[in-house]
DNA sequence: AAGCATTAGTGACAAATAGTCACTAAAAGG
DNA sequence: CCTTTTAGTGACTATTTGTCACTAATGCTT
């Protein structure tokens, strides 16, 4: 039904121009609530894979966008309704069969957000969604966006053992036992507390914000990530 | 009188077709020669910036490549001649103000090779050479690309805190001084030789060949790289 | 109100890996 | 044969993480 329609689409799709390659920008936006990582996912209103999800993004607009980023930040403002805090390229795919219509290039993004400060806008949205990593599986996504995301993925866990850059998918104010507990998420093995603890503080990456909130046990402070915590690396990884 | 000569080129210069950016592929690709790191750059011969120096690369042939890197290797072997052992994705440069012409994207790759293995092709291309990046400094190169090859050799430097991948911009045999004078000319400081012996050692990543050398000393063991060896990352770094 | 389960945060020591540096001995050249 | 240079190693120190028990704060239950 849906497949002849789109052989049909296809046949009188034609790039009649200079035979160059279509350029689009397609972020891996990733957020963590209620114990699950998730990443944002669309589903498509159009041809190819209509009807297929897949990551948020689209074509280059010459006209709307100055830079690569401009592309996905447009993109993901239209679903999420915010810009999310940190955003840093991840590769780029290209190739004369990902894509139905045409040779085709994107230039991937991974974001991380938090889930309170976009979900109002998501609810909004009826084909944007939030999808817990582990549902993935039995997902056929648009495309090649699940490999996409499996190498986006690969690359937020290696930066869980060296960064806390993690700390970007949690609310403004968090706890250190909440950070960890993402970390361990997306490492898939738990953590000694302690490591990851001394070295956090050692290097002076939180704030302290003078709050705290408990639920079942003593109250745990809350910090903030400072300014450039993104920016830090530790020299050496916690064990996998 | 070029700058009257691209002025008129520029004017005549329509994109009459969908409106999408361009997109092409860049190689920083380096080696070690002399004492030095180089990297090969290309004379332009073609508006705009024509007789700049810039990273060897081209648009993306629909016909002729599969898939991105098929266009940087493409590139490569027109001016080396050969296809080097490593290559890698850097990160894609994409806006509207990159290229006179138009939007444009490129995907910059980096690759490493030996001198040796292309010297004799490379004499040949009167419009290619080896340059030594102390001397970049004070080239005025086309397009971003000075700011391109500040961002591989940076991320060059980073590996070689935590791996062994500058080896491949030495010739296949190889003794332990040259690769740590390597790595030690990319993090710009004197490495502890124990250090630099120990963990290559630990982790098995050089093979044998049973020849040694000498030149000033002592006989040096040659190695070469194991199948693999990029792929390995050290937990932790050497000492900045 | 007291007791219990849970868990934030820390003290203290073991383990692993890099830093330091002196030392031996193998080449090359005078 | 002596000197200079330098490949390769032994042995100890320093630094950072791993381990794990322990204290005490909090919510919940009885």
């Amino acid at each position: 039904m849906t497949k002849a329609e789109e052989t049909r689409f296809l046949a009188s799709y034609n790039i009649h121009n200079y035979d160059i390659p279509m350029v689009s920008a397609d972020a891996a936006l990733f957020t963590y609530h209620e114990a699950a990582i998730k990443i944002l996912l669309v589903e498509r209103q159009n041809h190819p894979d209509k009807g297929k999800w897949g990551l948020p993004g689209g074509f280059v607009d010459k006209q709307l966008d100055q830079h690569l980023e401009d592309t996905v930040l447009r993109k993901i403002k239209e679903k999420t309704g915010v810009v999310p805090p940190y955003i840093e390229q991840l590769q780029s795919f290209g190739s004369a069969h990902r894509d139905k219509r045409d040779w085709s290039v994107t230039i991937c993004f991974t974001a991380l957000i938090s889930h309170q400060s976009c979900a109002p806008h998501i609810d909004t949205v009826s084909d944007a969604a939030w999808v817990p990593l582990q549902k993935l599986e039995q997902m056929n996504l648009a495309f090649d966006h699940g490999a996409i995301i499996e190498l986006a993925r690969e690359r937020l866990r290696q930066k869980a053992l060296y960064s806390i850059v993690p700390g970007y998918a949690l609310p403004e104010k968090f706890t250190l036992p909440e950070l960890q507990k993402l970390h361990e998420a997306l490492i898939g093995k738990p953590l000694q507390k302690r490591s990851f603890r001394r070295r956090i503080a050692a290097a002076n990456l939180l704030e302290d914000t003078g709050e705290k909130r408990s639920e079942k046990g003593p109250a745990a402070t809350l910090y903030r990530l400072r300014k450039n915590s993104a920016e830090f690396t530790f020299t050496r990884n916690l064990e996998e």
